[in-house]
DNA sequence: CCCAGCTTTACACGAGCTTTACAGGTTCTG
DNA sequence: CAGAACCTGTAAAGCTCGTGTAAAGCTGGG
C-alpha cells in the first residue's frame, strides 16, 4: 500500500524492518548511503532515516526533506538518547523519533500513525470513486474503472492528498520517478486521459482541478 | 490435495506429523535445516515451522515467507509457551502457533483451518469448470477435459485463488518449482494452451485474465 | 524409436507512453 | 487597450514494449 523508504547503513536493521513493514502490506525501499537517498525521497510515503550515516547524516536528510518534501513524514532512528539529540532531530523537522535499540513492532506502529496522519491508506474513497491500493483496481459508481499503470498512479497521488496542489514537477519525480528524462507536457496528457475516464471536464472538474501556474490538486469536500 | 511443507530437526516430529497429514490426503515435503527450507516455501499450500531450526530460525523464515509468499499461511510450532514468545511469532506473520509437546491431530486441525482459510480446497468450482486436486481430473460443462500435468497446475493454481494477480515469476517458482532454468515466457504458451482448451479468449477472457505489466488473474465471482 | 508434452523461438499485433502541434484562453506589457 | 507571451486542453502521430500464438526443436518415457 504505501511506499516506506529506509536509510539505514545496517544490513541487519534494513532486513528485520523491511520483514516488518512488508508484512504490514507496504512496499519498501532501502538505502545505505544518505546521498543516495536524496533523489529516492520523492517516491516515497514516509522516510525512515538512521541518525549517522555515510554521505549525507540523517538530520541532513530530513531538512532536505522538510524543504522538498513538506507532506513527507520522517521518522529518524538514532543510537543516542539524549534529550539534546532529540531536539535536534525534531528541530530538523523529523516526525517522530525512536532511540536504538528498538523493537521493530514499535517502528511500525510509529509508521502507521505517521501514514495515518498524512491521510495515506490502502483504500481511497472520494465520492462515487474508489481506489484499492493494495489491488490496483479502481471504481466509479460502482463500476470497475479501467486505467492503465501511469493512470492509476496519478490519479491515487493526487487523490490520497485531496486540497494539495501539486506541480508538474512533483507530480513526474512522484510517478515517473526522480530520473525521468521527458517533458513535463506528459503530465498533462494523461490528466486529460483520466478526466475522460473520470467523466470529469476540465472546464468544470468534479475530481482534478487544474491549478493554473502552479499544477492539478484532486477536489476537496 | 494440497502440499504442506513441515521444517523441523525432530526426525520424530517429521515422521508423525507426516503420516497424519498423509493420510488427510495432503501431500508432504520435509526439511530438517531453515536455510534448506527457504526456496521450497514457493511451492508449499502451507508451512509447518519449528521455532528452533539449524540454518535459521522458524521466526526468520515465518518473516521471509510473509515478505515472498503473502498468501502461504505458516504456523509455527514452539517449545516454549510464554505470551511474549507467542506474540513475537505472531508479529512475524505467523498465522498460527502451536506449543510442544502437541497433539497430531491438534495439528491436523488448526492445518485444515489454515488450508480453509486462503481458500484452499481439494475441489475447485468456478462456473463450469470443476477441477478435483485429488484426482487431477477436470471437467468443463460436465464434460473431462484433458490438461497436461502443467497445464493442471497452472490452472490449478490460478483457480484456487480467484481475483490475485500471478506475475510470471511466481507462477513459474509455483508451477515449475525455484530452481527451473527457463524464461518467463514459456508461462505466455501453457496459459495459451489452457485457454485454448477452456475455451477462452484473451481480449474478453471467462477464466484467465490478462493484467498488463504484471502477470495473470483468474476472474473473481 | 515414437510420440506426447515441454521449451524455445520468431513474428505480429496492439496497448500504452511520449512527443508534437495547434487551438483556445489568460495574463503580461507597453 | 491591443498585441505579445504564456499556459493549458487535447487530438494525433510515432515509438516502445508486453503479449498472443504458431511453429520448430527438444526430451524422456513407453
Amino acid at each position: 500500500m504505501a511506499t516506506v523508504l529506509i536509510v539505514d547503513d545496517d544490513p541487519a536493521i534494513l532486513e528485520v524492518l523491511t520483514a516488518y513493514l512488508v508484512a504490514e502490506g507496504h512496499s519498501v525501499e532501502t538505502e545505505d548511503d544518505g546521498l543516495a537517498a536524496l533523489p529516492r525521497l520523492a517516491r516515497a510515503d514516509v522516510a525512515i532515516l538512521d541518525w549517522m550515516l555515510p554521505g549525507m547524516t540523517g538530520v541532513e536528510l530530513t531538512a532536505h526533506a522538510r524543504r522538498e518534501h513538506p507532506q513527507l513524514p520522517v521518522l529518524l532512528l538514532t543510537a543516542r538518547g539524549e534529550e539534546e539529540d532529540r531536539l535536534r532531530g525534531l528541530n530538523a523537522g523529523a516526525d517522530d523519533y525512536v532511540v536504538k535499540p528498538f523493537s521493530p513492532r514499535e517502528v511500525v506502529a510509529r509508521v502507521r500513525a505517521l501514514l495515518r496522519r498524512v491521510g495515506v491508506q490502502d483504500h481511497i474513497q472520494a465520492g462515487p470513486l474508489t481506489m484499492n491500493l493494495r489491488s490496483r483496481a479502481a471504481t466509479l459508481h460502482g463500476q470497475p474503472l479501467a486505467l492503465s499503470r501511469t493512470e492509476f498512479d496519478l490519479l491515487a497521488t493526487l487523490a490520497q492528498h485531496p486540497g494539495l496542489v501539486w506541480s508538474r514537477e512533483r507530480l513526474m519525480e512522484r510517478v515517473w520517478g526522480p530520473d525521468f528524462p521527458g517533458v513535463t507536457r506528459v503530465v498533462d496528457v494523461h490528466i486529460t486521459a483520466v478526466r475522460r475516464k473520470l467523466g470529469d471536464d476540465a472546464d468544470a472538474p468534479t475530481f482534478i482541478e487544474t491549478v493554473r501556474g502552479l499544477g492539478y490538486r484532486f477536489r476537496e469536500d
